[in-house]
DNA sequence: TGTACATCAGTGAACGCGCGTTCACTGATGTAC
DNA sequence: TGTACATCAGTGAACGCGCGTTCACTGATGTAC
């Protein structure tokens, strides 16, 4: 063969890495195939060769993007517990950076309107962050946990839509409080 | 004049109110000035006369959208307080009729990538909702009140992308828990 | 060792299509005389 | 009262463009003989 072994799945990689970036940045509609091809350092036509469709390659990127947040949800937790994670997530920085950021609060709206497939694929791994969240709640509390991940996508898609930079970090500080209200005991038994 | 006094602000209602709602359920990008020209009995040449720019169209939309939301929580608010407010944000109902919901809960990931005017549009009126849900707190706390719009918001969103219809309203039925929770005082002295 | 061939990742022209936008035009009406 | 004209909401062909997708092709390599 001409490539090396492997280079074909490292080619794969690269346009699924590009594509989960440019997916949580732009948007899936406005990224076009050629484009992420070309960042990818290649032509448009062997994206097919890679992918059946365009509608596979948005799967296999959101996937991607949520192993990613996953990894950094584990890491977080065993350093600083659910708090960690919720000012992490709630954070400026996660605000600038929607291409490193999460799929789900970047992409949920967008991906409600896909077809079943990726829908699938998209919460199935929203659960697993939703599990997630909930091993470092009192009693495993799944449906707190759920509240506190709609609580932080939420208010960080208001916060990068915000074009007040004070009130957007007012949106971001008043989730940190609500969230870290949410994981107490208290709080938990009141609901 | 051809037309009746006041027949060409009809016709601009009737664009901005379809707009409202297509944008609400299938997002800005997939719906086409032609389309919409089309819904409302007209051909897509005469859009132009009316607004500028698909742009002007998408603020006008997203102003006229919110201010029915706004109009339908005073209205809850009035018959049974913030309690029936997220009641009916967190129903099935509103989940499966994006098209006349909660436009901050359709197209606030989207606005966000949008030119600025579009988003001052857009942050000005989900300020006022906020400031809505606000009144109906103990110290008309803002910031709480922010909160809670983004939890509410967020659970719509992940319920609208859940395939399974158990999962989605367990989403729902979670975080109706935890906003009346949040908006308890008791959970806000917390917090 | 040298030659002919198969492999296959990637190329780039071409497809039909829908997009936002422009513009010369239509035609029913109100107005001027 | 009758005629000529101005108005202007709406029409529809046309624009350049980017989209997702297809496909005949390239050319460097490994393999067979």
């Amino acid at each position: 063969m001409r490539y090396a072994k492997g280079h074909k799945d490292a080619t794969r990689r690269r346009i699924v890495e590009a594509a989960s970036q440019r997916f949580r940045k732009e948007g899936v509609e406005r990224v076009g195939v050629a484009g992420l091809m070309a960042e990818a350092g290649l032509t448009h036509g062997g994206f097919y060769a890679h992918f059946p469709s365009k509608e596979d390659l948005v799967r296999e990127a959101v996937s991607e993007g949520f192993a990613a947040t996953h990894a950094r949800f584990e890491r977080l937790a065993q350093a600083g517990g659910l708090e960690a994670i919720v000012r992490e997530y709630l954070s400026p920085r996660h605000r600038d950076q929607p291409e490193r950021g999460c799929t789900a609060a970047a992409l949920t709206a967008e991906v409600a309107r896909h077809p079943e497939p990726t829908r699938l694929a998209f919460t199935e791994r929203t659960d697993a962050l939703i599990g997630l969240i909930a091993e470092q709640l009192p009693g495993h509390d799944r449906r707190r946990a759920s509240a506190i991940l709609a609580l932080m996508l939420g208010a960080l898609q208001l916060a990068r839509a915000e074009t007040d930079p004070e009130r957007s970090q007012e949106l971001l500080d008043s989730a940190v409080d609500a969230a870290l209200a949410l994981a107490s005991e208290a709080c938990a038994k009141d609901g």
